[in-house]
DNA sequence: GGATACTGAAAGCAAGTGCTTGCATGATAG
DNA sequence: CTATCATGCAAGCACTTGCTTTCAGTATCC
C-alpha cells in the first residue's frame, strides 16, 4: 500500500483514539502524518471514510492477532491453557486501551463501525465461551457451573482491568496484571470440580 | 436555587453525557434548557464552569443516594445483604450508562473533574471491600478468600454489566439483569465455606 | 524530452464555535 | 410609580473546521 496512505491511516488512528472523531480534525491528522492537509482530501473522500478505514483496518489486525493464538479446541488443563491466554488478551486490550474508551463514548455517533468497533470483544467472548463449554462437557468444569456466566465474569475482568487501571491506578497497586490474576484465582477457584480445589491458607 | 441555572445544569448534564464536552455547545445546551443563549453566559463564566457544575451535582447525587442504602457495618448473610447492594447499584450504574461511557473518553480531557468522575465508582468499590473484609473477619467467607480480588470482580461485573448491554445486547439475552445475578452466583459461590458450597445439579 | 502522477503551498469559503455588546421588555420590590 | 433585575433579541467578532481551487515543483515511465 502507498506509503502516504499508510501513514494517514496510523495518524487517524492515533488522534482519533485520543480526540474522538469531532476532536480527530483533519489538520490535525495531516500534520501528525507529516502530509499538506490538501493530500489527505487527495487520498480519502471525506473525514469519515478516513477514520473508517483506519479503525477497520486497526480492529482487523487486533482480531488476526488474537485468531493466532486461540485456546485449544479441546480443553485439557484449564489453569494451563485459559490463563495464558487471559494474560494475552489483557495485555492486548491494555494496551489498546484509550481507543476501546473512545470507541464506547461514540458508539452512538459511529453505527457505520459497529462491527468493527466490537469485531474483537466479540471474538474474545465467543472464544472462552466456545472453550468452557467444550470444558464442562469434558468435566473438566465443576456440575453445575454455568459456563456463559463464567465468560461475563471474565470477560467483565479483562474489561475493567484494561480501563479502569488508567483512571484509578491507587486502586491497582501492585499493577493491573497482579490484580487481574487474583481475579482469575477466584473464577478458576470456583469452577474447578470440588476434589481439586485449593485450600491453601 | 434559581430556575433556570436548574434548567441549564439538566440540559448541560444531558448534552454532555450525549456528545462530550465538545459536543456539547453553548448553543445546544441554551435550546434545550429553552433559554437564550446569552442567558447562558449570564449565569455561568464560561463553558466549562457550566459542565463542570453540572458533572459535580449529577455525581454528588448519586453518591447521596448511595450512601442513603449503604451495607449493614456487621455482616451477616452474604446472600441476603450483599446481593441486594450489587443490585441497587447495577440499577444506579446503568441508568448513567451513557454518562459514564462519555466520562471514560473525555477522562483525559477534563482534569479537573476526575474526583467527580470516579466519587460514585469509589465509593461502591470502598464500601464492597469494607464489608467483604468484615465479612472475611466474621468467618463468612471461604478461608483463603482474598476480599479485595472478589471486591474487584464484583464491581467489574457492575460495570461490564452497566455499559456492555447497550453496544451488545444479542450477548446478553434475557436481559443484563439476570446475566449479572448469575454472575453474582458465581462469585458468591466461590467465597462460600466449603460447608455451605451449593451442589446443584 | 515529454507525458503522467503525486505532492506542497497559499488562499479561501461556508458553517459552526465560544463569547460579547447594546438595547428593549417584562416582572418584581420599594 | 419608579428603580431594579432577569431575560430575550439581534448582531457580531475572532477563531476553528471540513473541504475546495489554483498553481507550481518533482519524480517516474516511455
Amino acid at each position: 500500500m502507498d506509503a502516504t496512505t499508510e501513514r494517514l491511516l496510523a495518524a487517524a488512528r492515533e488522534i482519533f483514539e485520543e480526540e474522538g472523531f469531532r476532536g480527530a480534525t483533519t489538520r490535525k491528522i495531516a500534520a501528525r502524518a507529516g502530509v499538506n492537509e490538501v493530500t489527505l482530501f487527495r487520498h480519502f473522500a471525506n473525514k469519515e471514510e478516513l477514520i473508517g478505514a483506519a479503525i477497520e483496518r486497526g480492529h482487523r489486525e487486533a482480531v488476526e492477532r488474537l485468531a493466532a493464538h486461540p485456546l485449544p479446541a479441546a480443553p485439557r488443563d484449564l489453569e494451563a491453557e485459559l490463563r495464558p491466554y487471559l494474560r494475552l488478551v489483557l495485555r492486548a486490550f491494555s494496551a489498546s486501551g484509550r481507543g476501546v474508551r473512545t470507541a464506547l463514548a461514540e458508539w452512538e455517533h459511529l453505527p457505520a463501525f459497529h462491527a468493527w468497533l466490537m469485531g474483537p470483544s466479540e471474538a474474545v467472548l465467543a472464544e472462552i465461551e466456545r472453550y468452557l463449554r467444550a470444558a464442562a462437557g469434558s468435566g473438566l468444569l465443576r456440575p453445575g457451573a454455568d459456563p456463559a456466566a463464567v465468560t461475563h465474569l471474565l470477560v467483565a475482568a479483562l474489561f475493567s482491568h484494561g480501563l479502569l487501571p488508567a483512571m484509578m491506578p491507587e486502586r491497582f497497586e501492585g499493577g493491573a496484571e497482579a490484580s487481574f490474576e487474583r481475579c482469575v484465582d477466584v473464577v478458576l477457584d470456583a469452577i474447578r470440580p470440588d476434589r481439586d480445589r485449593r485450600s491453601d491458607q
